[in-house]
DNA sequence: CCAATGTTTGGACTTTGTCTAATTTAATAC
DNA sequence: GTATTAAATTAGACAAAGTCCAAACATTGG
C-alpha cells in the first residue's frame, strides 16, 4: 500500500468520484482518514476536524460517515462492542485487534485467507467477509 | 450438535465446572442461554429470565455475563455495533450475520476455515480468530 | 449468633449514536 | 442579480447499551 500525500482537492475528486457532493465538511471528514490511513471511531474523527477551529458537528460527522459507507467510501470496522471504526481501504484484507489497546492492525491480504464457501441461506447474498484475529500481550 | 436437553441441575454443574458459584440468577441465567443454544443479547437474556416473574436485575445479568465470558463458558460475538451477542458454544466455528433481521446463523466449522497463520505484532498472543460473513437478501 | 466474604440490586450515570425541526448554504431558473 | 427550490448542516433533545456505586441481602465457617 503505497503512502500517497493527499490534497484536500484530491478528496474533492474522490467524494466526486464517488456521486458525492463535496462540501467543507466532507472534505475535511475525508482528509482526516485518507490522509492517515487509520483506522478511525466517529469520536476520533470528529476531534481531528474540529482541532483547530470548530468545523463540524456530531450529526454532520455521523451523517457523512454514514453516507460514505453507504457509497462504498469507506468501511466500516466492527469490533468494539462499543465504538465502530471507519476504514479508509476498502480492499479485501482483514484485522489485528489488540484487545488491549483497542487498535485495529491491517492484516495483509495474502497473508490470511478464507478458505471454502459455505451454501448461503435461501435468496440471501454475502455482502462481505471478515476475518478478525484479537490479540493481546502475551504476559498480562 | 446433538440438541440435549438441559435442566437447571445441569445449569448447576456446568457452572461448578467453570469454576462459578451456581446462584439462583446465574443457573436462570445460563439455563437461558444453553436451552436455546441461540445466541441473544443481554436485554434479550433479560427478557427471558424475567418473563414470568422478576429474577435479575439489569446489574446481574452484565455482571453475570461478563463473568461467564471470563470463565469461558460463554463467547461474545461482535457483528452490530449497537450490541453485543452471547454465544454458548464456545468451540470453533464461524458466523453469519444477517444484516437485515440482525439474525446470527453458526456457520460449521468444516464449511469455512481460515488459511495461512499470519505473523503476530512482537509479544503478542492470538486470543481467537473468527469469520463473519455478512449476508443480506437478494432483491432489496 | 457473629463476622467475613460473596452476590444482588436500584438507580444514577456515561457513551455512542439517532432524530428533528430550524437554519444555513448552494444551485437553478428567470 | 434576485427569487425559488433543494441540499446540507446544526444544536440540542433523545434513545439504548452498558457501567458504576453504595446499600442490602445471602451464605458460610467458626
Amino acid at each position: 500500500m503505497e503512502k500517497k500525500h493527499y490534497t484536500r482537492d484530491d478528496m474533492a475528486g474522490l467524494l466526486r468520484a464517488h456521486d458525492i457532493n463535496p462540501t467543507h465538511q466532507r472534505i475535511e471528514i475525508a482528509y482526516a482518514l485518507f490522509s492517515r490511513q487509520a483506522h478511525l471511531s466517529a469520536d476520533q474523527i470528529m476531534a481531528i476536524v474540529n482541532d483547530r477551529h470548530s468545523e463540524t458537528s456530531k450529526a454532520t460527522v455521523y451523517n457523512t460517515l454514514n453516507l460514505f459507507r453507504q457509497h462504498k467510501l469507506v468501511r466500516e470496522v466492527i469490533v468494539d462492542p462499543s465504538k465502530v471504526f471507519y476504514d479508509p481501504n476498502t480492499g479485501p484484507h482483514h484485522h489485528f485487534y489488540n484487545m488491549q489497546s483497542g487498535e485495529l492492525i491491517d492484516i495483509n491480504e495474502n497473508d490470511v485467507q478464507i478458505l471454502g464457501t459455505p451454501t448461503l441461506p435461501d435468496g440471501m447474498v454475502a455482502e462481505g467477509a471478515e476475518v478478525i484475529i484479537r490479540i493481546r500481550p502475551q504476559n498480562p
